[in-house]
DNA sequence: GCGCGGTTTAGAATTATTCTAATTCTCACT
DNA sequence: AGTGAGAATTAGAATAATTCTAAACCGCGC
């Protein structure tokens, strides 16, 4: 399942789980994200889906992504003062933001240590996501 | 050592440490942010620090903040498209964000965890510092 | 005491995001 | 296949957060 494959139908099956409409837009929007394995701004987003979709708006590509967001479709990855970023890999992983680029790469971690995340919090918080977000320097090779 | 009881020459010092310029504004910028346990915005650190220093600008708050971050003196704390928040604990922890309220807590974590989370990055990745923050929905009690 | 360089100030500028109101589309129901 | 209700899209304006700019200011080493 190459993400490059997706088709319209896959797409649209995806969008209909989550009980929203498929309209091209939000197909589009979804396909270009998870094209590439990396973690474009609303405004990089609008310009590829652009390409696909003269016509389209900021604001639609702003609505879809929040769509696709509560759909848990992507995710969102907050950066110190810089514009919002999306992530499409779904499975369960960390960021590492090279402060010297700032390039954001994805970063598995032990599955033990992700589930021992889940259960630390005390009682009474119940977390429905989890962000964790190294910050430092890449090797450069 | 009770934040609140923190004076002029112990400010002061801290940021001799850091080889900066000890000024009245980033004084009292430090001094807001240490006095309560909450986590301001830029916005709302510019209003307490009005009160003690009513010639301050906005933009020298944002100097401030930005200069006490690279200090290590404050963290600074990015959710979902929201103004950046500054958070006084230097202490290693967590944030539980709680969607409901809004509100950040700060979490404690066992420090083994902690440990562990310094040693999980794949070789080449050096990590200056970690963002964990959890989304959920805290008890209300 | 003087001057250099870092700091502050006010306000303008920029950038990211959201809002608005009008139009268009989707889809369930015939 | 046609229709209507509600949802989605559009362009552009509005808002909000942050950064920039240029001039004035100030602290500190000489």
């Amino acid at each position: 399942m190459k993400p490059e494959t997706e088709n319209h139908a896959t797409l649209c099956q995806r969008l209909k789980e989550c009980d929203v409409r498929p309209t091209p837009q939000r197909e589009v929007v979804l396909k270009v994200i998870l094209a590439k394995r990396d973690h474009p701004t609303a405004d990089e987003i609008f310009a590829r889906v652009k390409a696909q979709l003269p016509t389209i708006s900021l604001a639609t590509v702003y609505n879809c992504l929040e769509t696709l967001v509560q759909c848990g479709l992507i995710r969102q990855v907050n950066l110190e003062r810089a514009p919002t970023r999306y992530c499409p890999n779904l499975h369960e992983h960390a960021h590492f933001h090279d402060e010297a680029t700032g390039q954001i790469h994805d970063v598995d971690l032990p599955p033990d240590l992700m589930a021992r995340l889940h259960e630390v919090l005390p009682a009474g918080f119940d977390a429905r996501s989890i962000d964790l977000t190294f910050r430092g320097k890449a090797a450069t090779n």
